[in-house]
DNA sequence: AAAAGCCCCTGGATGC
DNA sequence: TGCATCCAGGGGCTTT
C-alpha cells in the first residue's frame, strides 16, 4: 500500500500527538518481516526493556520507512517501522480492543500506537542508533528524498545513465529516489510522457528533467490529497486518502487515456504491473 | 555492479 | 455455496 505519500500522511497525523509521551508498554503480536528484536542479543525482552520509560522525541521518515526517536536517560532508542504492503498505523489516547491482523503497540501516556498489518510484510525494528547494524543495512542504500532540494536533475540524468533496466523498474528500485512505488511511478511515467519500459540510461537530458519535476508533482499532489486508498490505507486518525480518485493511469485498463482517450495498457515489470498510455507515452 | 526472479503472507475478487 | 486461481500499495535475498 504505502508509499511516500502515505507514509508522510501516517507520519504528520500523529507526529505531534505523540511527541512527549513516555512508553509505558510494548505489546508484540505475530512476528512482522522481522522479529521484534532482530538484531539483539537479547531479542524481543530486550528491546521492550529499552523502550519502556523512554519519551517519544518526534517522528522522522526516511523513504517509507517512520523513525520515532526516544530518550531514556538522556539515552537515544530508535523504533523504525515500516509499512510494508498493507500495514497502517493507528494512534489514539482510545483504541478498540486489539484485533487479530494488530500486530504491535506501543502505549504511551498520550495513547496507544498500534500497527494493524495483515499481510505481515511490515517490520518494526528497535535499535539503539541509526548506525546500528539493522538501520544501516535498511537505510544505508536508500536514493535522495525527492520532496526536498537534494533530489536535482542534474545528478538524476547522471545516476539514470548508468542503468539499463526498464525506467519504470529503477525508479521503484529506491537506489536513486526514494518513495516512489507502483502507483506513482506509473502516474510519473505518464506526466512525463515517457514509455514505462524504456531502459533508463536511453533517457536525454530533457526528458529526465521532465520526469524529475512529475515525480514532485505526482508525490507532492498525493501528499496534498491524503494519499491513495485503494483497499485499506488510513492515516493514524482513521482517515483515508483521496489521491486514487485522480490517477491517470493506475488501475484504469482498457479505461480511455484522460488526454487523447486511447485505452489504458496495463503491462507486467518485475512481477509488478505497470499502466501507461501506448500514444502519449513514448 | 547491476539485473532478474523468488519469496514472505492474508484476503478479496473472479470464474467455474 | 464451494473451491481454485489470480491479484494486491514492498523490498530483502539469492542467483545470474
Amino acid at each position: 500500500m504505502p508509499e511516500l505519500p502515505e507514509v508522510e500522511v501516517t507520519r504528520l497525523s500523529f507526529a505531534s500527538r505523540i511527541a512527549g509521551a513516555r512508553v509505558l508498554d510494548v505489546h508484540v503480536g505475530k512476528p512482522l518481516r522481522w522479529p521484534f528484536g532482530v538484531g539483539l542479543a537479547g531479542a524481543a525482552q530486550e528491546a521492550v526493556d529499552a523502550l519502556s520509560g523512554a519519551v517519544v522525541q518526534g517522528v522522522r521518515r526516511r523513504g517509507k520507512y517512520l523513525l520515532i526517536d526516544t530518550l531514556k536517560d538522556a539515552k537515544p532508542r530508535l523504533l523504525i517501522i515500516h509499512l510494508g504492503m498493507s500495514g497502517s498505523l493507528l494512534f489514539s489516547p482510545r483504541l478498540p480492543a486489539a484485533g487479530k491482523h494488530d500486530h504491535f503497540s506501543l502505549l504511551t501516556s498520550q495513547g496507544e500506537l498500534r500497527l494493524n498489518d495483515p499481510r505481515r510484510f511490515g517490520a518494526v525494528i528497535f535499535a539503539y542508533s541509526e548506525n546500528d547494524s539493522w538501520p544501516r543495512k535498511l537505510l544505508a542504500g536508500l536514493g535522495v528524498e525527492p520532496l526536498t532540494d537534494d533530489f536535482q536533475s542534474e545528478p538524476f540524468h547522471a545516476a539514470l545513465k548508468k542503468r539499463s533496466a526498464p525506467i519504470k523498474q529503477v525508479l521503484l528500485a529506491g537506489d536513486i529516489v526514494v518513495g516512489v512505488g507502483n502507483i506513482y511511478a506509473s502516474e510519473a511515467l505518464f506526466l512525463a510522457g515517457i514509455r514505462p519500459t524504456l531502459a533508463a540510461s536511453k533517457l536525454s537530458k530533457p526528458r529526465v528533467f521532465k520526469l524529475h519535476q512529475a515525480v514532485k508533482t505526482v508525490l507532492q499532489a498525493a501528499l496534498d490529497k491524503g494519499g491513495s486508498t485503494l483497499r485499506d490505507f488510513s492515516s493514524a486518525t482513521g482517515e483515508g486518502g483521496y489521491f486514487q480518485l485522480e490517477a491517470n493511469v493506475y488501475g484504469r485498463e482498457k479505461e480511455p487515456c484522460r488526454a487523447c482517450a486511447a485505452p489504458i495498457k496495463m503491462i507486467r515489470q518485475g512481477q509488478r504491473s505497470t499502466f501507461y498510455c501506448s500514444v502519449c507515452q513514448k
